[in-house]
DNA sequence: GGGTATTTGTCCGTATGTATT
DNA sequence: AAATACATACGGACAAATACC
């Protein structure tokens, strides 16, 4: 009937988490007190800890403790833009820093690494988004984005070779298109993205991701994944831009129709 | 130096499911074999084994084995609609059974549960959407939906107590709204829906979620949270819809601009 | 249905390593 | 350098779930 010491344990802690008697940032008690308070070993203390780790309630530091975790305040994405502006829906953000206020009007800096550049060999699902053939050969576009020093997205668009073969070179330098790329090609081949779609998952992060980002090496955090392919007048695809963002520190927001102003979202319930 | 035997292990493990050697849904070897092959003992096997599981590559049965695990073919919804039809977007279903074919030619029958209607008071989250005082009375119409069998989505509409005093009061009733509920309100109060606006997190499931959902207990899988805000005319909230669906098994699309028809999104990457 | 073998789940005690203060 | 706290690893015992005869 009983269900196992370990999550008996573990329902208890939670408990006193969500009771607000144990407050975010505070340390818990040591897995030696635990053990004696429970009358259990060492060894089912930690079992029970690691489940709160898994749901993401706590966090242990070697040779310090185990602490309630502090939420993070999330960033807010929103995907739509104002269909009286124009879809121009790069979320390209120049290199370098850039300011803003957040809704609680804390500052946020932002800040994009120069893009690095690369020709590849398009795959399945690259070939398949733009409409070429597999394995020709594709423009690759990669920046990596952090929010106040905290590390938050990486992106990487893509976009057909022909491209530049037809005059859009500065498509391959290693720096920022100050008018953004979406302008820099209707600037230079006449392409006008008349609107995008973008694919939304979500899965474990890679290790490269999981470095970036700080992220514990347990797949216990996992990512947001956006597939963006723009698309021309004509319904030709023109770019794929694949942006990768923690979910636990990012929100997205998509208006439909006629909405209100962004009264701030907040309240992360 | 060395990372931890238990990662080393795994690491191997996870070679070879990458690979391919170990195909989905074939079974590892015992947790004694693999404890002869590497020459540890049977708990770092098992914590070798753990990190896999939380990493979603396998899944262990008990008195069967340990498993790699099948891919979900993934459910796509589309948040945004046809901007020419006008902007419904009721996500909404009728209960019941409904057919229709997925983009694999694969038939997926669509379950819905008769809504399941309440009368609450509004917290926070519903007062600030809704705009209406924190304590409130509010409708709550729940449902819960299934997709061949498989438990896939749980929805909750809140509505403002006072739609019913004007009239519209087959919100209160444990059926089904034929023409949907926007629709309803619509004919009922003249409330048109002009638009709304999604907020999409993603957040550990709570326990009756889970349970729902059949999700392991370790919070290894998240859930989508869905909150859908309606807007009248003069930009005032209607409705309040929150959606809850497991981040293994549903994606979405967000269409902004002229885009062309569905084709497939295919290719899970 | 019952019994048995197999396989994973839980729990214990202990020893040693590593990170932090 | 020493103390503290979590991390890794081992070995053993029994329970619970499943499959098979």
């Amino acid at each position: 009937m009983a269900s196992p010491m370990y999550r008996q344990i573990a329902e208890d802690l939670r408990a006193q988490i969500d009771a607000g008697t144990l407050e975010p940032g505070r340390q818990l008690q040591t897995e030696l007190e635990l053990r004696e308070r429970y009358g259990a070993s060492r060894n089912t203390v930690r079992d029970a800890i690691k489940l709160l780790t898994a749901l993401g309630l706590v966090e242990t530091k070697p040779g310090q403790g185990t602490f309630v975790v502090r939420k993070i305040d999330p960033h807010v994405t929103t995907l739509t833009t104002n269909p009286k502006t124009g879809p121009g829906g790069d979320i390209t953000q120049d290199s370098g820093a850039a300011r803003s206020l957040s809704d609680t009007g804390k500052p946020k800096v932002v800040f994009s690494t120069d893009p690095q550049v690369e020709i590849q060999k398009a795959t399945t699902l690259i070939a398949n988004a733009l409409q070429i053939a597999e394995g020709s050969q594709v423009i690759s576009r990669h920046q990596k984005r952090s929010i106040n020093r905290t590390p938050w997205a990486m992106q990487t668009s893509f976009y057909p070779m022909g491209f530049v073969l037809k005059g859009a070179d500065k498509l391959l330098l290693a720096d920022d298109i100050g008018v953004g790329t979406v302008q820099y090609l209707a600037d230079t081949l006449g392409l006008r993205q008349v609107g995008y779609r973008d694919w939304i998952s979500v899965r474990t992060p890679e290790v490269t991701e999981a470095t970036f980002f700080s992220l514990p090496p347990d797949g216990r955090v996992n990512v947001f994944e956006i597939l963006r392919t723009g698309f021309d007048q004509t319904g030709t695809p023109i770019r794929l831009t694949i942006t990768v963002y923690p979910t636990d520190r990012n929100q997205f927001i998509v208006n439909v129709g006629d909405v209100p102003e962004t009264l701030s979202p907040d309240e992360q319930q």
